[in-house]
DNA sequence: AGAATGGACTTTTTT
DNA sequence: AGTCCATTCT
């Protein structure tokens, strides 16, 4: 297993630069010689705001690479004094890398660059006295953040059934990164989910608080008050870093655009660079009015459009541009192309997935020995996480190499959580969270009762855990129990010791021995624990690693550092495999040949966006952002039927398909070119719903045809189990595609259907109201032919 | 206290 | 189909 190794740089120190020679801006004239006309123009523009709006694979990270390197060449600034904030730490490191080729690793060194959160993060390090944490927080991730909240549900008696977890912190984060307190948030709240999240969300910051912990959300808006109350260290902040740089502009959320906007106030050199149709994080609270309003913010900006593609062939930005064009609100922007018109673009239309899975691996391994390329040309895209399986199945099954960007990466493994856990223990034993996680990890006899009392222990004194653990007595306990929970703080008590003498690593080591984890793991002596354990050993090579790397390089950051990767942080671009990963880890990648899989309507786009406009904008641009990582060949694929919750499903293709509306682009696998189906259904507002054909009895033609070939053979080979065919009335099969009508919620489309006999249950979209899930055995459906 | 079993629920996307 | 949780059994 590749684990990934973070990277951390002390903040640089403040230099002031020296005025430019005439050799100088020579040198740095050369240096942008390679880039276009338009491109040489936003490098040198290095004065006052920039806005750069480019499109997919125009050179904007080349541009902003060339960017840096010429106010470095030309002297108008040190390193230290560049900041350049990137999506993620991927993509810093890689800028990074250019820039040192351009003007010398020497030179280039002290330059900031990183995502917001790590940048802000190492900030709060320097910082966390004047806010009242210490510099060895904790970062907490979603998992922790839940873990909190959960408990908070508890003590506040609130069902957790109805209101979970996950959409509460969904809430709070939400209400952070638009820098709403919960005071404000909770007269803004106006149903009983926001208002049970308001009356959370301020325990919440305060169990944080007690915990010296801080979530995601926290990471920015902390650093926003500590600007707000601390002028001076704001002003600090403004001088060191006079020239700012920000990527993907479009993703950023408040929180973001806030910290941009209180550091660039001095000196307005802020250059930003993005894509407004390639803004696909809005659920993330990302908001794209951002980079659409940046003139208003800044009114002397300068914007430079970026419209040339050198990345895809014509026919793949035809058929990206025939999808955004159905968006409205966009920055104007006509992307176009030198390239060849290139290969047709090829739907592939599947059976099942397993089917849709087995055509790709088949392509890659047909395209592999035909056209010379790398299994990294290669890249499977996908809109969810889950369908990776059949992917990697069909892949394994083919002897491909491949590897997985996301899903669950080292760092979310449970034994690597469970490790961490103590690491984090030591370095802060305030940590909540991570107590509870290792407390009772492995069993020591140290159970929900016992952690209760310590918990109202906790409570009562407003303190955290640990004060109750190590005063186990004081807390109630007795016995075995007070034993178990005394000699745990002991443990932990004597590495914090430690780690005073001893270097990090070796701390590590020696608490996760006292630990038992591993001893635990050895005892299990079944291969997976093998694995487990190999993955804790590869833990601590990975804190050695880390440790070598220089000073300010301690268990601290470390583990600080490691909460901030992303897993499409740790993509090697020289490892010869086919890369699977969502739509969503794509961006800013490029291979040769992509394929986008799962277009069904449902799943992409998914049945929740489809209902809201605004979302299934969102899932459109993700179309895009997907169809444009391609170089020079695209594959699109869906599949009849897929595997949902066990159990299989039919599904319609995705309605992007019909907004093909370009001729000679797509072409199906028979070799004949695709004829989009555009305007066959009213529902979708466009296009006007007149070419109902009633020779199909309102049927798409395709399932028409399908249900006809169903219907003798039923159930063959328990695969088409799954595919069921229910007759209203024995007249007309309800199946996905189908227009039914229903007593109250008036005409509809089919759009999946599900369960069997009784719970046989049909997904009908209907235009006024929305997506229903009713079943069959009380809702008297009609079908419309 | 801890293991075993059964039931509910799940699939958006993530710094 | 897999995971998480609650309940029950040891």
């Amino acid at each position: 297993m590749n684990v990934p190794i973070p990277e951390a740089a002390p903040l640089p120190t403040v230099r002031e630069p020296a005025p430019p020679s005439a050799d100088d801006t020579r040198r740095a004239e050369e240096l942008i010689g390679g880039l276009n006309g338009k491109q040489a123009e936003a490098a040198r523009t290095i004065d006052g705001p920039v806005m750069i709006v480019a499109g997919p694979g125009s050179g904007k990270t080349r541009t902003l690479t060339h960017r840096i390197a010429y106010l470095l060449a030309t002297k108008t600034a040190w390193p230290s004094q560049i900041l350049a904030l990137t999506f993620t730490n991927k993509a810093a490191r890689e800028m990074r890398g250019r820039v040192e080729k351009l003007v010398g690793g020497a030179d280039a060194k002290g330059l900031w660059m990183g995502t917001f959160h790590s940048v802000f993060a190492r900030l709060l390090r320097r910082e966390a006295e004047k806010i009242g944490f210490s510099r060895d927080y904790t970062i907490y991730d979603t998992d922790d953040t839940e873990r909190m909240i959960k408990l908070l549900m508890e003590r506040y008696s609130i069902d957790p059934k109805r209101y979970t977890p996950r959409s509460m912190r969904g809430r709070i984060s939400g209400a952070k990164n638009q820098m709403v307190t919960p005071g404000e948030y909770l007269s803004l709240a106006n149903d009983p989910f926001e208002e049970v999240a308001a009356r959370l969300y301020g325990p919440y910051n305060e169990a944080l608080r007690r915990a010296n912990a801080m979530d995601f959300d926290d990471l920015l808006a902390w650093p926003i008050r500590l600007f707000e109350q601390h002028p001076d260290t704001l002003n600090s902040y403004q001088h060191r870093w006079q020239y700012l740089h920000i990527d993907e502009y479009q993703d950023t959320n408040r929180a973001q655009y806030l910290l941009a906007k209180m550091l660039a106030a001095k000196h307005e050199n802020i250059c930003v660079v993005g894509d407004d149709a390639q803004s696909i994080y809005a659920f993330r609270g990302a908001d794209i009015e951002n980079i659409l309003s940046f003139q208003k913010d800044y009114p002397n900006a300068k914007t430079v459009r970026l419209e040339q593609n050198y990345r895809s062939t014509g026919r793949i930005l035809q058929l990206a541009d025939a999808i955004i064009k159905n968006n409205r609100d966009q920055l104007e922007k006509k992307l176009w192309t030198e390239n060849p018109e290139g290969d047709h673009i090829l739907l592939m239309e599947a059976l099942s997935e397993r089917d849709e899975a087995q055509k790709i691996e088949r392509k890659i391994r047909d395209l592999f020995v035909r056209s010379g390329h790398r299994y990294s040309d290669f890249a499977v895209l996908y809109r969810t996480n889950a369908q990776s399986r059949s992917m990697e199945e069909a892949l394994r099954r083919g002897g491909i190499p491949y590897r997985i960007v996301g899903g669950t990466s080292f760092y979310q493994r449970k034994e690597i959580k469970d490790a961490l856990a103590y690491l984090r223990l030591v370095v802060n034993p305030h940590d909540d969270a991570s107590l509870m996680r290792a407390i009772n990890t492995p069993t020591r006899g140290i159970g929900a009762k016992t952690m209760e009392q310590l918990r109202a222990y906790a409570n009562a004194h407003n303190a955290p855990l640990w004060d109750a653990a190590r005063h186990p007595e004081e807390a109630g306990l007795s016995g075995r129990a007070a034993k178990a929970v005394g000699g745990f703080a002991e443990m932990i008590l004597e590495h914090t010791n430690q780690s005073r003498n001893l270097l990090a690593d070796e701390v590590s080591r020696n608490l996760i021995q006292a630990s038992g984890l591993l001893q635990s793991l050895r005892d299990e002596n079944t291969p997976e624990a093998l694995v487990r354990l190999e993955n804790i050993h590869e833990l601590l090579n990975a804190v050695a690693e880390f440790v070598e790397g220089g000073e300010g390089r301690t268990l601290s950051t470390f583990l600080q550092e490691v909460s901030l990767l992303a897993d499409i942080d740790s993509l090697e671009e020289d490892d010869n495999r086919v890369t699977l990963m969502t739509l969503h880890a794509s961006k800013g990648l490029e291979f040769k040949v992509v394929f986008v899989s799962g277009l069904e309507d449902g799943l992409f786009p998914l049945a929740a966006a489809a209902q809201d406009p605004k979302e299934l904008e969102e899932e459109r641009r993700l179309f895009y952002v997907g169809a444009t990582r391609a170089e020079e060949s695209l594959f699109l694929s869906f599949a009849r039927t897929r595997y949902r919750f066990g159990e299989s499903q039919a599904g319609v293709r995705s309605r992007f398909l019909d907004e093909v509306d370009v001729e000679d682009v797509v072409m199906t696998e028979s070799g004949r070119a695709f004829q989009s189906k555009k305007g066959r259904f009213s529902m979708d507002g466009r296009g006007g719903g007149s070419g109902r054909s009633t020779k199909y009895g309102g049927m798409d033609p395709h399932y028409y045809r399908q249900s006809l070939r169903d219907e003798p053979k039923m159930p063959a080979r328990g695969q088409d189990a799954g595919r069921r065919v229910v007759y209203d009335e024995g007249v007309l099969p309800i199946v996905p595609g189908v227009q039914v009508e229903h007593a109250t919620f008036g005409l509809g489309k089919v759009i999946a259907m599900e369960g069997q006999g009784d719970r046989t249950t049909a997904t009908v979209f209907f235009p006024d109201i929305g997506q229903k899930k009713l079943n069959l055995k009380f809702a008297r459906l009609q079908v419309v032919g």
